[in-house]
DNA sequence: CTCCTATTTGGAACCGGTTTCAGACCGGAT
DNA sequence: ATCCGGTCTGAAACCGGTTCCAAATAGGAG
């Protein structure tokens, strides 16, 4: 029996005779044998795999992307491999495992952005790529607006009669990644046009770290003219502020008002008002674009924003008199 | 130029004359060549990627373990692939990608249980297989003893005066797991060993999901004689149950107790009381029983029983009399 | 300028599949 | 019994690397 009928057994192809078949399927029941799936992928060229890049994916908004992209995938042939960046040096390795195209057909790079040398190559192989939560001119990509985003949050604060609004940022410089600095624009643009003076003091950075941002927060309830209201760029940052105030016996939402960005899980339990972004849905969708590029139908370039919307609970309210 | 040269300069491999390993890398750059890396895996029986299969990574305490899986990697060679199953079948075929040994080294089983053909199979193959939050017979294994700590959540109520102590389980047959009919068996122990006689009604079982817990708990907190206390089998249902309560105008802890299981991050956040298991540690831990097997040296197939701890918050208090 | 040996190099086999292609086999018709 | 067409089958080439081994080359000694 040669190799080749083996195979054709495997894959159900077309003209083996019963008989035969029977008996390969016999020997494969008496060998315990099963096909090495990377030696196909060689020879196919195809893996039926998904790979997705995400750095800490042990944050809750990237758990729920991911939630999203296993939801876009389960009705489909494709398995999806996560792989975890937490360092710039990680990112590279997945890139490098991943952008041959003989471990993954297609990839989701997740609120990270390739390096540039990999967008090059990526699309000199034609891989299927899609961008969630990251904007590249190359790749179709999926995004909100954050500087929208960020002046939305800020408008709420300011309407409630807030002026001294105090904003926790992302530290830019990882993994080229600039949400948290668009949020940040969006910030000051709702203070300028408010004719609000932006304070140096008021604007400060910190790592996506929830005992991070309850520092940074603990510093700014201690200014001498402490703000009245912050606005944290995630919800995570949100959390640290809110015990950060409450271990200063600050009272929210009646002395100080707080707002995040994302409405990850938690917010609604906690009752933290929030900008609501698609967090699930951005995943669901790169999943279904990147879906129709492996079928080989055409998906445009470009970025496609979902709606943010202003989620209202009890964290925010009117400024103190 | 021969391809042995080639493969040589990329591996650093001894005796190639500089001159001639210049021209290789100079022609490497010119072609923007990288090898494949599934070729190579091919050739060297060898792929340097652990892979995680887990159900629900969606859900805290799963990311909770990864992360310790993501730190116990972080300081060696191995990269990480994760493979979400979310349903028997995805767990077969993550099975089928990974147990012959040519997808990934070694392997990470968390909170569930390989169908018994598989551990069969990675037994033959000799690939190394560590069970993270779940035991079997024939692998080593890190895990809790679920049984004490069921009885331990349910003494702590028992010993604050309760004696109506209900109890929301988790359905039993997910992914041949069952660390809740443990919690389980460990509360009726506590029940027995006080004397209280366990009532049927009080017993109950809902998926890990919040939303089914909240349906549970007002069902139990709406029966004629409610429970003044009830134990969760996990934090997520445990904040199902305060929801419900919340829900129902009844007062925690002074109208109710409620005391949950693993001591996930939000825990300490809203104060719940809780029976701490480490969660990061299990992945940690997994991870270096796994790469000591990887590195050819023996590990005992044993379990590993990690500590747990009774962490009380402010969801628990005295008896109402 | 030879000769000899130590170092470099390339050819070929292998990893484990898929697929092409040509030959083997089958049954029915003459 | 022979021939014919169509259906099955297996040998061989390929996917893209690594490595053994033998041939080619380089460099030092005589």
């Amino acid at each position: 029996m040669g190799v080749a009928t083996v195979s054709r057994v495997l894959n159900g192809h077309a003209s083996v005779r019963p008989a035969t078949r029977d008996r390969v399927q016999d020997a494969i029941r008496a060998l315990n044998y099963r096909p090495s799936s990377v030696a196909r992928n060689l020879s196919l060229q195809r893996t039926m795999v998904v790979g997705a890049v995400l750095p800490w994916f042990t944050n809750p908004s990237a758990v729920q992307r991911v939630r999203g992209i296993v939801e876009g995938l389960s009705s489909s042939d494709y398995d999806l491999m996560v792989f975890d960046v937490e360092s710039e040096d990680r990112q590279r390795r997945a890139f490098e495992l991943l952008d041959r195209g003989d471990r993954a057909d297609g990839l989701l790079v997740v609120s990270t952005l390739p390096p540039e040398s990999e967008v090059e190559r990526i699309r000199a192989a034609r891989m299927p790529c899609i961008l969630v939560d990251g904007v590249h001119p190359l790749l179709p990509c999926i995004a909100v607006d954050d500087v929208a985003g960020g002046e939305m949050a800020t408008r709420h604060l300011i309407e409630l009669g807030h002026r001294r609004i105090a904003h926790i940022g992302d530290t830019p410089p990882e993994f080229r990644f600039d949400w948290s600095r668009d949020r940040t624009r969006g910030y000051e643009r709702a203070l300028e046009r408010a004719g609000i003076a932006s304070l140096p003091e008021y604007l400060r950075e910190g790592t996506r770290l929830l005992h991070v941002a309850r520092g940074i927060a603990t510093e700014l309830l201690s200014l001498p003219d402490r703000p009245t209201a912050i606005f944290a760029a995630s919800d995570t940052q949100a959390f640290g502020t809110l015990e950060a105030a409450r271990a200063l016996g600050i009272r929210v939402p009646e002395d100080l008002s707080v707002i995040g960005f994302d409405d990850i899980d938690i917010a609604s339990y906690v009752g933290l008002t929030t900008v609501r972004q698609p967090l699930f849905e951005s995943g669901r969708r790169g999943a279904e674009l990147l879906l129709r590029a492996l079928s080989g139908r055409p998906v445009e370039t470009r970025t496609e924003l979902l709606p943010l919307e202003l989620i209202v609970r009890s964290t925010t309210g009117p400024a103190p008199s």
